[in-house]
DNA sequence: GTCTATATTCGGATAGAC
DNA sequence: GTCTATCCGAATATAGAC
């Protein structure tokens, strides 16, 4: 049925996975189609046939595990759920925190299925205002609502406004995680040791914790 | 004895001006020299003329205002010890936070002196690959190393590692705000306000302060 | 669906007059 | 120091053969 050129997988998905590395690690405009085609080893042409254009590509790479991120977060958020009342407690600030941040964190730790260039292309993305990326932001943002209840019953002592700016300084914590975990060892002389995807992640939850609690102190 | 054209200073710091704005908006590579040296009103050859190539235009940006954000933090450190000192006591852990903080959050809402520009340009550099810059970060990290002293008396339970880690959360927070302060409202469905850069500033340290916190409890 | 060839625009950099 | 003119490479996109 489908034509199959190459034992690894068709023309299609071997351009979007060489994209997703690409933009991973540069700009859009930075990258060329010409790189992603030669990489690919497809023709010149394919980006076009396939995608439209340029932007048509870069849509795509999104697209194809936009879903998937945040239905691991709500999937964690299930099951924390269905723990906390299995043992008569309330849900735990760590573990929403947790279900936002595992599954990005665990995303840049794998080497596998492509997932860690997909998390360095989106943390890229949030920046790129050619692209038509906002619209993208806004369903990327979006599921966040679905945990603010959660926050506000935990911490009733914060306000609305309060919980989105904890929000919003947690994906920054983690945003700049996932753009500068290679270099941490470095720009920290070599103190910061890169370790398991879980002691990152943990790091990671344990710092954000701790700040939603801040601000409720504050005037 | 300086030649002057035009009375809004001369074309060398036209061009510096413009390049911080369109260089603090899109990415080195989306950034053309032609619409540099159009916007600032010069010949397309003045670039090539004053800077030698992009990537020292580039450079030239940075290396403008590169020393005065971290004396601004230096002098607000040694003021806060100055007054630490004559109120008898230590030196706030919210102290040194805000003498991290305060200079990038203040020249995020700076109008008139470029400074804005500059904070912006200088988040983007982090990330761009091109141009060198990676010696140039490592200027930027260095004056870390003379706070960390400081938040290792305030808080003796923190390892060395423990304390670069919560710095790089700091930065990450940091960050991510300036990234996106004028997307703030609209990604929390206008619950959250863009306020004074004191609120904004406030805001950063409390979160920060706390997560500092958030290591130490952990296993 | 894949290839070659090409149209067309844009980008960085330079030469040389003034 | 500033200008015009231009070189040359690279980029996106498309036309058309197979």
């Amino acid at each position: 049925m489908k034509p199959r050129k190459n034992i690894r997988g068709d023309a299609k998905e071997r351009i979007l996975d060489v994209s997703e590395k690409l933009f991973a690690e540069g700009s859009y405009a930075s990258v060329s189609v010409r790189t992603v085609t030669t990489e690919a080893k497809v023709n010149l042409s394919a980006v076009n046939y396939y995608f439209g254009s340029k932007q048509g590509l870069f849509q795509a790479v999104y697209v194809r595990r936009a879903k998937q991120m945040n239905h691991e977060r709500l999937c964690l958020l299930a099951k924390a759920e269905e723990q906390s009342r299995a043992e008569g407690r309330d849900v735990t600030l760590k573990e929403i925190l947790s279900a936002i941040l595992t599954p990005p964190i665990f995303w840049l730790y794998d080497q596998e299925k492509g997932l860690s260039g997909y998390i360095r292309f989106l943390a890229r993305a949030y920046l790129e205002e050619a692209s038509d990326m906002n619209h993208v932001l806004r369903q990327e943002v979006d599921v966040f609502d679905r945990f603010v209840p959660y926050l506000q019953k935990i911490n009733p002592g914060l306000s609305e406004e309060d919980i989105y700016w904890d929000i919003h300084f947690s994906m920054g914590t983690m945003h700049h995680t996932i753009n500068h975990l290679d270099r941490i060892s470095l720009l920290s002389h070599k103190a910061c040791k890169v370790g398991t995807r879980e002691q990152t992640r943990d790091r990671l939850v344990n710092f954000c914790a701790e700040g939603f609690a801040g601000q409720e102190n504050a005037g």
